[in-house]
DNA sequence: AATCTGTATTGCGTAATATGCAACACATGG
DNA sequence: CCATGTGTTGCATATTACGCAATACAGATT
């Protein structure tokens, strides 16, 4: 039980070099702070010169930046510019389209998927059931985040600081007689959510109206997404949350999961 | 359409497998297809093997990934994370602050930073002159984007067909009698701004008010942000535009060069 | 099925490359 | 002014990443 010889893993080849760099990426864009050379070289556990060719090849290329007359890295433009140009939405369209079908097929109810847009949440694709009488949340349609199944499933890790910068500490505007009108219940609502790991809409937003949404989580972190199914209340009763709970929290982590694919396979 | 600079610069040391690694990025994320690894290797001029290390070395990390299934390249979870985790609007008003400070107290009028975020545009910084009427618009502030100078000049780089999708094809929304509400006009509009380098608002969206804005570009590229100034129309009259838009040119301009300042320094 | 073509993946020797050291530059503060 | 902490560059060495070639795998063609 000692020494983490990086020496020999045949399974998997990697170029030390590159990984470091991407190691100092992850961490100033996780860091509030700019961070120093020596910050960096000691993280590495590596010289300082060897960290400054690092950062500065990194800076070369615009994935990081000193501010102004400062000698510390923030993340650079580059970053910035390559994940907006980048069509996020219709990647997980692409890849969460099939489970997608899949609720839909299984509740045979209406499953939407929702990403955040500011203050709103937009529905980005959608699958439809047998039903005639469809949901009316039509792709493309923004919805408010704290009076709607999906909005709250987007804003499940937001602590008290955050939604109070996002919607001020004032009333909310109120749509229906169950609509969260108050920023603490909101506050509470959320920290529910996020320990249940689903959301509800108990018609808030529209009239007779239930929904039913979870969090969509990268690496079981960050909320890129949301999905649930949404049903008029003759059809949808209260008694089937918690199956229906089960099958989206199910699908929501399989896509999740999809997502992260982003590691090797087994080894 | 990928550009490689293959210059040499002895001057400043820099880090082959992190620089290919960065390349390799940069171009998956700025192309619309999955990169299968023939063409990662055809790109940078290198054998099979050592683009597979590298893309197996970006894949392990998360920044890119595999389309379920497929066996090519897309842009992993990694940058979105890393991007969105990042406080961008915050070092934009660090970084741009004084220069937005100069220019209310050159053209003593109120100055406005804003951000694009959905539908519309953002104001995120603002600073004041000695005038006692101030502007309305307050950083915090929503407005849209097809009828104020901050959000066309956000949108200049938009073609008809990123127009429609916003917006769809119908009318907008009418505010004053100047408002354009052609998605036809917009367009025209858009091309204009881009072509001019800089917008204006003749009341569009708020009565008896005017506005100019110009973009604010990292790399002479991408649009990040907006800057501009406004006034009520009994201080701001026509024949300032010219004037005014010289200065917010300026500055704008010096503000994305600041954004930029990720290369090296002259060398 | 068997073969073929193209691609992904791995092993390995070698040479180029990244590294640590040490010297140098540059700023900040005493 | 020197002292001390950074950031930066030159250089020799061995570690590292490279290309080659062999292997594995998948899809199409016969």
């Amino acid at each position: 039980p000692f020494v983490m010889s990086t020496k020999k893993n045949p399974q998997s080849p990697f170029i030390q070099s590159l990984d470091r760099g991407l190691t100092i990426l992850t961490s100033v864009a996780l860091s509030k702070q700019p961070i120093s050379l020596g910050e960096i070289a000691a993280m590495l556990d590596i010289d300082r010169s060897s960290a400054f060719r690092l950062a500065h090849t990194l800076r070369r290329r615009g994935f990081l930046a000193c501010p102004p007359g400062r000698k510390d890295y923030v993340l650079g433009s580059s970053m910035w510019t390559l994940s907006h140009r980048y069509d996020w939405s219709n990647m997980l369209v692409k890849i969460a389209h099939p489970e997608l079908k899949r609720l839909a097929t299984e509740i045979n109810e209406t499953a939407h998927l929702a990403i955040r847009e500011g203050k709103s949440a937009l529905f980005v694709d959608s699958a439809h059931a047998s039903h005639v009488i469809a949901v009316s949340g039509q792709t493309g349609e923004l919805v408010p985040l704290y009076c709607t199944a999906h909005g709250k499933a987007l804003l499940a890790d937001a602590d008290e600081e955050e939604l109070t910068s996002q919607f001020g500490s004032g009333q909310l505007q109120k749509y229906t007689k169950n609509t969260i009108t108050n920023l603490k219940a909101l506050v509470k609502e959320c920290s529910d959510i996020k320990r249940r790991g689903y959301a509800m809409d108990e018609s808030e937003y529209g009239a007779e109206l239930r929904c039913i949404a979870a969090p969509i989580r990268i690496g079981n972190d960050a909320i890129v997404a949301s999905i649930g199914i949404s049903a008029p209340v003759t059809r949808f009763a209260k008694e089937q949350y918690p199956a229906y709970a089960k099958e989206v929290l199910r699908v929501a982590g399989a896509i999740g999961k999809l997502l992260s694919i982003a590691e090797e396979k087994s080894n």
